[in-house]
DNA sequence: CGCCAGGTTGAAGCGCTTCAACGTCTGTGG
DNA sequence: CCACAGACGTTGAAGCGCTTCAACCTGGCG
């Protein structure tokens, strides 16, 4: 059940067998079926995850339609970095895209963690600057990358996108039309 | 001249005077022309900087293209987090839109503070966490925001932007071509 | 079997881009 | 001190790609 978790943990920093275990006692498991909410915008993000099984979407509501923000699948971390850093409401939905078994820490626990063991504030800021990477990274391509090239980069990048999110989904996340993802498909599909 | 720096620190994480004194040693004031270049794409980003005084972007470059991925004003801090934190070759350019004055920090300096003073992970953490917010923040608006909403939006919470950076940039920021942006503020201008 | 979510296809429309010309301001050299 | 160059911004006309709206198809599931 820790596998996982310990190898994620272990990419960012070095820990001791008592380190570990008291990390885990932290956690503590939950379950998620299709398309049940993780978090709703409004609501404060109390609590961060790592997902052991499943996949997850964050998104935005906006004038009634949704626009999926990032995935995400197992041996990940997920939360509302903007509510759950500074108490604020949540502006983005979360929540699963297939059956999931998630993680989770509380707030306070993470907090208590950092005050006790400072060692495990090198964890969170790892974590951080790990997201800052991911996001600056889709922000560039969002801003200079044609809706084609973003799907051809996902393709290349991302297989497990393509394979297990609907098609709707990730034209949603590459900020285009689901017909229009349909049309680019297929120009590619006929050579160009 | 470290007035700013102190207010800034101390919004982060509260330092004694020993503390701000030692992290102050390990930084070396740099002065940069207006369109001095701090760090180009292909090097390696080995230092981060506060701006003390000035104006300074980076940016992408895409077939001969420029497009302007954020700009930073005196008061915060600046760097290419994913070279710096990778040791890999940047993906962006930074330059000076106006003549500036930083403090620079070392990468190796940095993480000799990290291992030396704990308690300044948190303070790592911290920006790192900051930058998430303000980059996950830019990525929504670029997802479903159209260019004007985007361009209202800079206009509200960043009017400094609007004030201080040429037009061409800003349309660059916000995804469309100059002449594109001259349209909007003048549909604008006569009321919408 | 029949419903419905997910995906495809067609036609028309709109907004941003492209290309080109022109206006304005500023700094520089004769 | 004036003239010109160059950077920056505006405006017009034509084009293209994504959107919109609508119809239809397919596969999964009650």
């Amino acid at each position: 059940m820790f596998d996982q978790l310990k190898n994620s943990l272990e990419r960012l920093l070095p820990l001791t067998r008592e380190e570990f275990v008291y990390f885990v006692t932290l956690l503590t498991p939950r379950k998620l079926t299709k398309y049940e909410p993780f978090l709703r915008a409004g609501e404060v993000c109390r609590e961060i995850a790592f997902i052991n099984q499943g996949c997850l979407r964050y998104y935005y509501l906006k004038d009634g339609d949704e626009f999926n923000g990032q995935f995400f699948f197992e041996g990940s971390w997920l939360g509302e970095y903007h509510s759950f850093l500074t108490g604020q409401p949540a502006i983005q939905y979360i929540d699963a895209l297939e059956d999931s078994q998630l993680l989770v820490m509380q707030y306070n626990d993470m907090q208590k963690l950092y005050d006790e063991i400072p060692k495990f504030e090198r964890f969170g800021r790892k974590l951080a600057e790990n997201v800052v990477i991911g996001s600056q990274y889709r922000t560039a391509s969002l801003l200079f990358d044609t809706p084609e090239e973003r799907y051809l980069k996902l393709m290349r990048e991302r297989p497990k996108v393509i394979e297990r999110i609907p098609l709707h989904h990730i034209a949603s996340y590459l900020g285009i039309k689901p017909e229009s993802l349909s049309r680019i498909r297929k120009r590619l599909a006929d050579g160009r």
